[in-house]
DNA sequence: CTATTCAGCGTACAGGTGTACGCAAAAGTG
DNA sequence: CACTTTTGCGTACACCTGTACGCTGAATAG
C-alpha cells in the first residue's frame, strides 16, 4: 500500500479546498460558483466532489472555518509585535493588511459572504467577526472601560477596518498604503473620543 | 388609442425593475437573479426583456440609480430636520435608519452588490455611496476641519453607519433601536475624537 | 385610407447545472 | 487467501439558463 486511504482522502479534500480558493476572484463570487467548476478545478468528476462535502454550503462553511484561522492568525501576529512596543493601532492595522494581502481570496470570502444569500454563510461568517469583536472589546475592558463603551468602540473598530481592508482589496497596490494610513487615523479619532467621553463621565 | 405607445413601453419597464426590487430578499440577491425570474414576475416573456434592457447588468445599473435618489432623500429630509433643532448625529442616524426600513431591498442591493462581482455594479454603487461621503466632508470642512480629516471622518462615519445598516436590516425589529442607538454613540466618539486631536494641533 | 414601426410572444437551441445510479479498482480486514 | 469498504468515474437525466429568430397586432405617420 503506496498510500493509506484517510491519507489519499485528506488529499483531495484539500485539493477541493485549494481549488475553489483559487479560483475566487473579484470576478468570480463563492457564490457564483458551481460545483462542477470547483471540480473541474481540483481535478476530480463532479459526483466524487459528493465523497467529500454533502453540498457546496457545507464546502462554504469549511472555508468560512479556514477563515477563522486565518483571523487567529492576525490577532497572535499583532499581540507578538506589541511586545515590541510601537503604538497599538498602528500595529494592529498594519499587521491585518500585511495578512490580508497574503490570504486575498479567503478575505474575499468573508467580504463577500457576509452579505451572501445562504443563512448558514451568513451566521457563519458573522461568529468569526464577532470573535474578533469580542476579542478587541475584552482587550479595550482591560483598559478601563465600561463593557458597553468596549463593544460600540469594538464594533465600530471592526466597521471600520473590514471596510478599508475591502477597499484595498480592490484597490491598487500603490494606493494600500494610503488607505492603511487613513484607518489609522480615524482608529485614532474613535479611541480618542471614547476616551475623552470616558473621563467627561467617570471624573 | 386608449395608450400611447411610449406611455405603455414606460409601464413595463416599470413593471421590470418593480418586480425585480420585490424579488430581492436576505435569502436572493440580485446577482442570483436571472433574467427569466425577472420576466416571470413583471408578467412578460422572457425576450421582451431585451426590449427593455441590453442585459441584467443594465438592469442593475438602473437599479443603483434608483439607490442613488433614496440615498439624496436621506440627506434632503435630515436636512429639513436640522432645521427644527435637535442633535445632527442623532438626526441623521435616524433619518438614514428610517429611509432604509421604507426601502429595504434597495439598500439589500447597495449592500450586495458593494462586493459583488460585476465591475459596473460595483463602480456604480461606489459612485452612490461616494457621493455621501463628499456631502459628509463638505459638512465637516464647513465646521472648520482640514480636508483630509474631513475625508477620513466621512468615510469612518459611512462605514460605520452602512455596516450598522447591514446589521439592522438582517436584525429582528426590535434590535433595530438598540442598533440605532449604539451607532449613534460610535459616532459621538469620532466626531469628539477628531475634534480634539484637531484642537490639540491648531491651538 | 395605406404603410411603417415596434412592444411583446412563442418556439427553438445549445450549453450549463445538480445529482442519482452502478461499476471499477484499490485499500483495509480477518 | 477471500471478503468488505470506500474513493473515484462515467453515464444519464431532468431542469434551468440566455438568447436568436420570426411572427402578430396595435399604435403611429403620411
Amino acid at each position: 500500500m503506496a498510500i493509506s486511504r484517510t491519507e489519499q482522502k485528506e488529499k483531495t479534500r484539500r485539493a477541493i479546498i485549494d481549488a475553489t480558493l483559487n479560483q475566487l476572484s473579484v470576478e468570480k463570487s463563492f457564490a457564483s460558483l458551481s460545483l462542477r467548476e470547483v471540480a473541474r478545478g481540483a481535478g476530480i468528476a463532479p459526483t466524487s466532489f459528493y465523497r467529500h462535502f454533502k453540498d457546496m454550503e457545507e464546502l462554504g462553511l469549511t472555508l468560512v472555518d479556514e477563515c477563522g484561522l486565518t483571523l487567529r492568525q492576525i490577532m497572535r501576529k499583532a499581540r507578538k509585535r506589541f511586545e515590541k512596543g510601537g503604538s497599538v493601532i498602528q500595529t494592529s492595522v498594519y499587521t491585518f493588511m500585511e495578512v490580508m494581502e497574503t490570504h486575498p481570496n479567503i478575505f474575499r470570502l468573508l467580504f463577500h459572504e457576509r452579505s451572501g444569500t445562504t443563512h448558514a454563510l451568513r451566521k457563519a461568517v458573522d461568529r468569526e467577526i464577532q470573535f474578533f469583536i469580542v476579542e478587541l472589546t475584552d482587550y479595550i475592558q482591560a483598559v478601563g472601560y465600561e463593557k458597553e463603551s468596549a463593544v460600540a468602540q469594538a464594533e465600530a473598530m471592526v466597521a471600520i477596518v473590514f471596510n478599508a481592508g475591502a477597499e484595498s482589496l480592490a484597490a491598487k497596490p500603490s494606493q494600500r498604503k494610503q488607505i492603511e494610513q487613513r484607518v489609522v487615523q480615524q482608529l485614532r479619532y474613535l479611541a480618542m473620543g471614547a476616551k475623552v467621553l470616558h473621563l467627561s463621565r467617570n471624573g
